[in-house]
DNA sequence: GTCCGGGACG
DNA sequence: CGTCCCGGAC
């Protein structure tokens, strides 16, 4: 029978001692949600943890942890909890569906808790709990309970194609699967939970990205990429298309007291479930078509017409194409003040011309240019009358409370920063 | 400045 | 398979 690895029996058998007595000697052991030291693990440290860890590194995840643990030491204090208190704890992490899947988890687990007595105890049950993937249950199963579990993350996929030399690009369906089968076969079923933080940890510490620390390594008799001297050649990715560029305005609507109107975004779509200033959407150029796409002089450009052909011409107006990217709320706000006649004066442009807030999303540019607007005590009234009527979620708060009591995205940190 | 990594979901 | 965010590496 031939074997489905590249790798020799002796190699694959090896491998788990080989990897836990490095963990041992020179692993991290005092990292706030491990639980190998203890033997009742509490899992919803762990799952709280590694929702953070999914897409975020140690250091950041820090202080974002110890903060959550205060507020919310069990999950019933988290499913307690209002939305708006976990975005504020969340903000600033990003990928906030995360939070909101957390949130909902947490609300899962407690009734799984009130009807069996415990939390999930199977790998199924876990996959079921919102937020909670294949590697995340994995690694919860392995970690959390100290039942058997298998992780196959970003770390372990760095280590195991190097090791392996495997070649087909991790994006890919089929050497995901090859991936999932190789970390299997390597998990030994008793202390999965130490193999799985010593393959995070080896991946995190040792088995970098760009300098990976071969000499201290200690499955380098083995790694075919180091044979070669190609560690840096895994894992194989298809190369990213380059990211367009969008350009928005963020109203500053303020009253004569200096409160600012803020609205709750929808959860679907970016910064789902956080508070922003009111986005303008002027233009988004395409860099492939575009060989400047920095600046406000191109801003007022046209974009390139990069709207599908098989949609008739009289469709694909300008129109259409740009009012998609308004919230309902947005919507409200540019239609009255279309209405009213009101033009917002740039705060930046006297500042700090060509240089308006850069903001970079998952595959777009986001530049941002704040627009300061004073409004009456009339205006407000008709505008909170338009905003209520269509269900909209929206604050007037001065910019300090808004930071202090809202959960904020990145950029619209960055906006009050520049503004002060 | 630009590039890159990363897990789950609809 | 496209969408979601930010920080760290370079």
């Amino acid at each position: 029978m031939p074997t489905l690895f590249s790798q020799p029996d002796s190699s694959l058998n090896s491998f788990a001692s080989r990897l836990l007595d490095w963990f041992a000697e020179n692993g991290r052991h005092d990292l706030p949600w491990q639980q190998h030291q203890t033997d009742t693990p509490n899992p919803y440290i762990v799952w709280l943890s590694e929702v953070m860890l999914q897409q975020t590194q140690v250091t950041t995840v820090l202080p974002y942890f110890a903060r959550f643990m205060e507020s919310f030491p069990t999950v019933q204090d988290l499913a307690a909890a209002e939305w708006d208190l976990v975005a504020e704890h969340w903000a600033g992490l990003g990928y906030y569906a995360r939070a909101r899947n957390l949130h909902k988890g947490a609300k899962q687990l407690v009734e799984v808790i009130d009807e069996t007595g415990e939390f999930p105890q199977t790998l199924a049950g876990w996959e079921a709990i919102s937020g909670v993937g294949p590697s995340t249950a994995g690694a919860i199963m392995a970690m959390g309970l100290h039942h058997y579990g298998v992780i196959c993350d970003g770390n372990v996929k760095r280590v195991l194609t190097r090791w392996a030399a495997i070649d087909g690009d991790i994006t890919k369906s089929a050497t995901t699967k090859d991936l999932w089968a190789l970390a299997e076969r390597l998990t030994p079923t008793e202390n999965s939970g130490l193999f799985a933080q010593a393959m995070m940890d080896m991946g995190a510490t040792l088995c970098t990205r760009s300098k990976p620390a071969c000499l201290l390594c200690p499955l380098k008799e083995d790694c075919l990429a180091h044979a070669q001297g190609r560690e840096t050649d895994y894992p194989v990715k298809a190369k990213k298309q380059p990211k367009p560029s969008k350009f928005s305005d963020a109203l500053l609507i303020e009253s004569a007291d200096s409160e600012i109107l803020w609205l709750q975004r929808p959860d679907n779509g970016i910064w789902g479930g956080l508070w922003s200033l009111p986005l303008q959407f002027i233009e988004k150029i395409d860099v492939k078509t575009s060989s400047k796409a920095t600046g406000k002089t191109d801003a007022k450009k046209p974009a390139s017409d990069d709207k599908p052909t098989n949609i008739p011409s009289d469709v694909r107006s300008h129109e259409k194409v740009y009012e998609t990217e308004f919230t309902t709320a947005e919507q409200i706000i540019n239609e009255w003040l279309t209405k009213n006649k009101l033009a917002a004066q740039s705060v930046s442009k006297s500042l700090l011309d060509d240089a308006p807030i850069k903001h970079s999303l998952t595959h777009f540019h986001w530049y941002l240019t704040p627009q300061k607007l004073t409004v009456d005590a009339a205006q407000i009234l008709e505008l909170n009358e338009k905003l209520a009527a269509a269900e909209i979620d929206f604050k007037w708060l001065t910019e300090q409370t808004a930071q202090d009591s809202l959960g904020l995205p990145r950029a619209m940190e960055k906006i009050i920063e520049l503004l002060q």
